[in-house]
DNA sequence: GGCGAGCGTTTAACCGATTTACTTGTGAGG
DNA sequence: CCTCACAAGTAAATCGGTTAAACGCTCGCC
């Protein structure tokens, strides 16, 4: 048990198998490319050898030539965030589909280390670029980006920007859920979680207060309390909502995971929810519907989200000049058992 | 807004920026190296070039000759358990430390894929490769691999294969939230989720009868609850348990999802998880210790050995005679407010 | 004044595939 | 018997970098 290095194996090139099937390179690449000039029997004596040599392909040589690599970079801003995790699998699993390999990167959501990983991408000759940009990141760098490498928006929010994106119906899914509270007579309705600088953060919010004006509701500030996307985050939100003066009846969350840390943080203040406090969610991961009680929430499908990215990058290096797609996945309201009918109402 | 493909910008190499720098080829190519041959002055016409044509650097045509291709692959079964996800993101953010890149291909824990994805990362001339292999994976397929690439596995249990590993220590973790269970006084104590077929599991499993008979507790395999690992799959456990002539007063979860799963499914029946029914998990992901009751659980730190995989990886490809190193994550128990004892023990 | 050392740069081979254009061999047709 | 078409295979250029070896120059030294 000395080592588990050793030599490794001398890599066998398209040369070798040429050489052991008596034919030149030129005919061992035709006859692996399954080109029809190459006659069957000559095809079966490179297959053989490949397979006696142990012969792996290089892809890496063949998209010198080629120019494609059969890679695709997606970089979102964390993969232990289940949203996105549940969006990379689906990402994976449909460029798997069409024989593409998944480079990954992470941008811990700073501009910074945003523009290094697109460097990266770019260096390792990506045929694409799914990305979820970061809050700052500017409509001119992605015009920019978009020179360099067919691009994917996780984010349907750039109105100047001709690229195609997906991304999910936040103004209507937000809508929704605020008026689902106010039907059910709920007039202080907290919003929680996120940070003040996700763009998606904003534009919920901005639909949870058009959606309160509508309903001649004031918007107060002291309601709204930005935190990060986990659990702890809903967590920590309870005590700054029951401390206030005139404490909410429900709170409409920025994400699922803080929507079951205010649950949680709820239970530990001896408040039910559900039935004393009206709690919706957005994402809809699995835990919505076993959780208890099972958590109303905006379904977001992240996977679909993955899958749909991956489909519109392909189609764009097979087809660079189609129309900019730009995908609004349908957000819906699934309603369970966290939000009920406000039994007092404070204030 | 017609398309967004448009003209791709044509791409510049280092024969363009050698030519607006007046230097040749290798000269430029040097400078980049920041080769202490090159005079400073030369240094900065070539970098000034570069600016100047927005070079980008093309890593594949690099590693042809250099035979470095700067990325590691990782192949795991499933990036949506969120066990993987952290680990994945652990790993993810090491490599990048080291200006590795990270190729993600996923499993599904079919041993015909896992070949596949093997075969499409070494194609890919990965620098290494960090697999978590399915179950079924035989050694001889892994001694063979490791003659293609440097090989880092996720599970430290082929004891007759000379290969770098890391893993949790499932044994000393299982026995010690066993041996808890017994001395909070629970006789009857259930063993709940995971598939029959996953190697980790069986040696949690063993570990498990080994824990009981040495404290002369009889093993019941009808305490023994196969199932996914999901939230879902610990909630259907309960039903299985409750319906038992002899119920456990107590259970030891494959996972913390499987053990959160579980607390649900008591709490649909009437059971306070904790005072009634004690639970012990396995991971200690972050929910662990907000989850009302807060779980008890073996702390496994994912994104630890993600991290220390990642670190494997690279000391193998630094070093590639160095000896084997196989590291057992200590595991440790987590004592929360999910065990307690027992109330009234049935049976 | 000739020689060797050292510096900065260049030439050209090389990595491992793909692909274009060319060659060779065979058989049909006139 | 000659030509031509066609089928099967090959030589060589190519992709965009790296790197060993060579090259010219200046300088110091005996």
């Amino acid at each position: 048990m000395t080592n588990s290095g050793g030599r490794r194996r001398q890599k066998v090139t398209l040369q070798h198998v040429a050489e052991a099937a008596h034919v030149s390179k030129a005919t061992a690449s035709l006859a692996l490319n399954n080109n029809p000039r190459i006659s069957e029997a000559t095809r079966k004596r490179v297959l053989a050898a490949v397979e006696a040599l142990g012969y792996v392909y290089n892809q890496r040589a063949a998209s010198l030539r080629t120019r494609r690599s059969n890679t695709i970079g997606l970089i979102i801003k964390d993969v232990s965030n289940p949203f996105n995790a549940e969006l990379t699998s689906g990402a994976e699993a449909q460029l798997a589909e069409h024989d593409y390999s998944l480079i990954l990167a992470t941008t811990d959501d700073d501009l910074g280390k945003q523009s290094r990983m697109i460097q990266t991408m770019l260096e390792h000759d990506v045929d694409g670029l799914i990305l979820s940009p970061v809050a700052q990141t500017g409509t001119e760098s992605m015009r920019e980006l978009m020179q360099f490498c067919p691009l994917v928006l996780l984010i349907p929010y750039y109105p100047d920007l001709a690229a195609d994106c997906v991304g999910m119906d936040d103004e209507k899914g937000t809508a929704r859920a605020v008026e689902h509270l106010i039907h059910l007579g709920h007039r202080r309705i907290a919003f929680v979680g996120g940070y003040a600088a996700q763009a998606t953060r904003s534009r919920r919010l901005e639909s949870y207060r058009d959606t309160l004006r509508r309903h001649h509701i004031a918007f107060d500030p002291a309601l709204c309390i930005a935190s990060p996307v986990t659990l702890r985050g809903g967590y920590e939100a309870v005590q700054q909502l029951l401390s206030l003066p005139a404490p909410p009846s429900a709170a409409y969350c920025y994400s699922d995971v803080n929507a079951f840390g205010l649950m949680l943080g709820l239970r530990a203040a001896g408040i039910e929810a559900g039935r004393e406090f009206a709690v919706i969610g957005f994402d809809d991961v699995p835990e919505a519907s076993l959780w208890h009680p099972s958590l109303t929430t905006v379904s977001a499908d992240p996977r679909g989200l993955g899958e749909k990215a991956a489909q519109l990058i392909h189609r764009r290096i097979m087809t660079p000049d189609a129309p900019v797609e730009r995908i609004i996945m349908p957000s819906q309201l699934v309603l369970r058992d966290s939000t009920a009918a406000p039994e007092a109402m404070p204030s």
